[in-house]
DNA sequence: ATGCATGTTAGAGTGCACTCTAAGTCAAGC
DNA sequence: GCTTGACTTAGAGTGCACTCTAACATGCAT
């Protein structure tokens, strides 16, 4: 994948421009790359950093601990095992979390089915004989 | 069961005082009765409502919305129509998410699994030859 | 009767994650 | 050569959902 443009990243990832800049300047994106004119351009292994915080981003994980993660990143190879720990406690919260939904889901699910009962039970007003 | 006392609701919802004021002032509770000295008690409706509530928030629903249905509620049985279709759009909407906090959660998990591949082929330094 | 936990109020403050503003630069197309 | 549109910067502003503050009141245990 050759680099992409600024607005290429934006459509591969989904994030604005402004929430690239945004990351880059909380250190979760380093060394991004500028052309000639000064402009950033996105390397393929930076577009699948920006996918994998965007996942972190998307199960809850704020931006304070995604930069945790990175900077063990950046301190290298001696940090994996550390990195590994970040990743499978964040993943138990996940888990948590989907069974809370999934119970507050079964609630919803149960209100609409008693609309439905009431419905059916209550026929329209000015129902045709 | 006997109504609540501010300190029972607590338990029993898990929000905090502060909180459930709040809600009240954001009327997503109405008439909430008040005892000779002026303090809130939590009768059982009152509670399913809160848990209700806690429900909705807990799969994303914003207090503007929950707002928007709580007033329909309040306007009558004429309304049970519209806040059935609010509810079955909103699971829609949490269906969705479901299904993109299970993808991203893939995604972290085969991170996982790089990083348990790679300390199984790295000894530890010092190890004993 | 005193101390303290728990309650009350209106309104201000906090933390998070963006999101936008203003003022400016630059390269490409007409 | 001039317009257009995408880009740049630092820093301010926004929206959400709480969360806390300050100042005060009340009821129960010692």
């Amino acid at each position: 994948m050759s680099p992409l443009s600024v607005s290429e990243a934006v459509t591969e990832t989904g994030l604005s421009a402004h929430t690239l800049r945004y990351y880059e300047k909380e250190m979760l994106l380093y060394e991004v790359p500028r052309d000639s004119g000064g402009r950033r351009y996105y390397t393929g292994e930076l577009i699948g950093a920006i996918k994998f915080i965007s996942a972190l981003r998307a199960t809850g994980m704020s931006i304070h601990d995604i930069k945790d993660y990175i900077s063990l990143y950046r301190r290298g190879a001696g940090t994996a095992l550390q990195r590994m720990s970040l990743l499978q406690s964040h993943e138990e919260r996940v888990q948590e979390q989907l069974k809370e939904t999934r119970a507050s889901l079964n609630m919803i699910r149960r209100k609409i089915a008693l609309y439905q009962n009431q419905l059916d039970s209550t026929p329209a007003v000015n129902q045709p004989a």
